[in-house]
DNA sequence: CATAGGGATTCCAGCAACTGGAAGGTCAAG
DNA sequence: CTTGACCTTCCAGTTGCTGGAATCCCTATG
């Protein structure tokens, strides 16, 4: 297969592939042509990572999980604590977000959003302690 | 005002205020030195854009932020369509990530996080459609 | 007055993970 | 034989800093 078929089929767009390729995380054949020549296992992986990027682990989580995935003698153990540990990372952004969201929904109720130009969103990030309520 | 002092006033790193005055976000006076001066009014606007960028704001949004803010002409409306479309895409990553945190919790919980190889994890991101009860 | 320290300066490089675009080679169809 | 859809490489840009090297400046102390 080639690059067109496989970003298809495993859902990660051409360039992408050809970025994989380059920092060695995947590795496909090459035809006489110099065209990249994809097998099964190639589309596999490939899957694999988009699937991986798609729960939000890194490029280097995704060849952690890789490794760990074609090692025999892996613990599942192993896979978990990755797993375990983006878990925390993603528990994090969102307590922020949603700090944040809070802070400034709370402002942007506050706002009038009309031809005035008073702003309590301006007023808290010019001076957070002068807000007037 | 030197660099160290408003870093240490505004809680923004000296190197980003550097960087911030290379995009044109602020432009503090030279000393004879060649030490930047920084006066009340870029005091206040680190300040300012340190707390929009805590708001997750993106620097362009400070951008604009700032031009309200000293546009005394300005709508609230206007400020207020910047904090909106913000806090849409705070929800948009929120969302996101707790559809992540959802999958990857299930699958953490089915793992067994022992010594054995057997690993629900590795089998989903392989064969999401495989997965075995 | 020499020197030591704690600032400050510039510039270059790198992070993460792509993405866009230019310039060109290849292949199958009509 | 040409057209159009692929493919190739390489370079640059994105976001928002951050680290480090080499060098300069200022103040205080011995």
């Amino acid at each position: 297969m080639n690059i067109g078929d496989v970003a298809q089929r495993a859902g990660v767009p051409a360039k992408t592939i050809r970025y994989y390729e380059e920092i060695g995380l995947v590795t496909p054949q090459r035809a006489a042509n110099g065209y990249r020549h994809f097998r099964a296992v190639d589309l596999h992986k490939l899957a694999f990572i988009g699937r991986a990027r798609a729960l939000g682990f890194t490029i280097e989580d995704c060849r952690t999980l890789l490794a760990l995935y074609s090692d025999d003698s892996r613990q599942s153990a192993q896979v978990k604590a990755v797993a375990e540990e983006h878990l925390r990372q993603i528990d994090e952004k969102i307590a922020k977000l949603i700090t944040m969201k809070e802070t400034l929904s709370a402002l942007v109720q506050q706002c009038a959003g009309d031809h005035r130009p008073d702003c309590p969103i301006l007023a808290d990030l010019a001076d957070p302690h002068a807000t007037q309520a």
